[in-house]
DNA sequence: CTTTACGCCTGACGGC
DNA sequence: TGCCGTCAGGCGTAAA
């Protein structure tokens, strides 16, 4: 589901329920998720006071005094901001019930999420360390792209993908921004030039901003907290529209397999 | 070192 | 109606 509009849109939504607040409880039905939820996770937490909130690449931070909660959705997984007591439904795997009286529930039906605890500062753990730049750092740049590109043939878009070169740039964002770069996105990475990597930059961060604005993508069962949808689906100009017009060009929009993963261009405006 | 293929899971959908 | 194959927004790991 979620990439890094989506999480930024859950980290919003769960601030007003969440920062400053006390956990009162933890509850556990299913530990299996992509990696199992600490059994110690109660003892760690309970009656102690979240004192922020955070998102790093497609991570969420409950950031503790003495350490942190990280929580991946994974492609199915959402957070839910209950009243306490409200009823467990289907793939409502954990509960964080804080002393407000309200509470916030993990439900994921593909159990590709996570809960993890990280003892210290998050940002050191193995986990985050070896991430790249967020897209909207100073750090990411045009000339950082084509540097760090240079000899490799990987394609662009698993490039952008790849967590250790950009942070949070998942599936739909990489098709999108390419589009609105005019690259195609089997090309290998190491043969695009340093003009075409400063038009991808901001291309990158014009439509994650945009995404946000919009409050993330809902294709099919992705929400805000809040229980929001996200509205940002009917701004995509290349995702899901195989067949169709391309939106500035004659040319049809097409899909291909590149890398695993869905990709879709414009056979005409993206030739290379 | 880089690149690719493959699981981990459930649910929705289309074809027969 | 039901069965089966395919596909889905992520990502770590093993293998090449």
């Amino acid at each position: 589901m979620p990439e890094l509009p989506e999480v930024e849109t859950t980290a919003r939504g769960i601030i007003p329920v969440v920062r400053n607040q006390i956990v009162e409880a933890v509850t556990i039905r299913q530990h299996r998720l992509r990696w199992d939820v600490p059994s110690s996770l109660k003892s760690l937490i309970q009656n102690r006071q979240v004192f922020e909130v955070a998102r790093r690449a497609k991570y969420l931070l409950l950031i503790f005094e003495h350490g942190a909660l990280l929580i991946h959705l994974g492609m199915s997984g959402r957070l839910k901001i209950l009243d306490c007591g409200v009823k467990p439904e289907r793939h409502d795997h954990v509960d964080l019930v804080f002393s407000s009286g309200k509470m916030l529930r993990f439900n994921d039906p593909r159990r590709f999420g996570s809960i993890r605890w990280l003892d210290g500062n998050p940002l050191d753990s193995a986990e985050l360390s070896h991430l790249g730049p967020e897209p909207f750092d100073e750090k990411f740049t045009g000339k950082m792209l084509f540097e760090v590109s240079r000899g490799r043939s990987i394609t662009i878009k698993s490039f952008i993908m790849d967590g250790r070169v950009v942070a949070g740039i998942g599936n739909i964002y990489a098709n999108e921004a390419l589009f609105r770069s005019g690259i195609f996105p089997g090309r290998q990475a190491g043969r695009i030039a340093l003009r075409r990597y400063r038009l991808l930059v901001p291309n990158i961060q014009a439509v994650l901003t945009e995404a946000i604005e919009a409050g993330g993508t809902t294709l099919r069962d992705y929400m805000a907290a809040t229980g929001q949808p996200g509205y940002f689906e009917q701004s995509l100009q290349v995702y899901n529209r195989e067949g169709q017009s391309c939106i500035r060009c004659d040319g049809i929009i097409r899909k291909q397999i590149i890398s695993q993963r869905a990709t879709y261009y414009c056979g005409d405006c993206q030739r290379y």
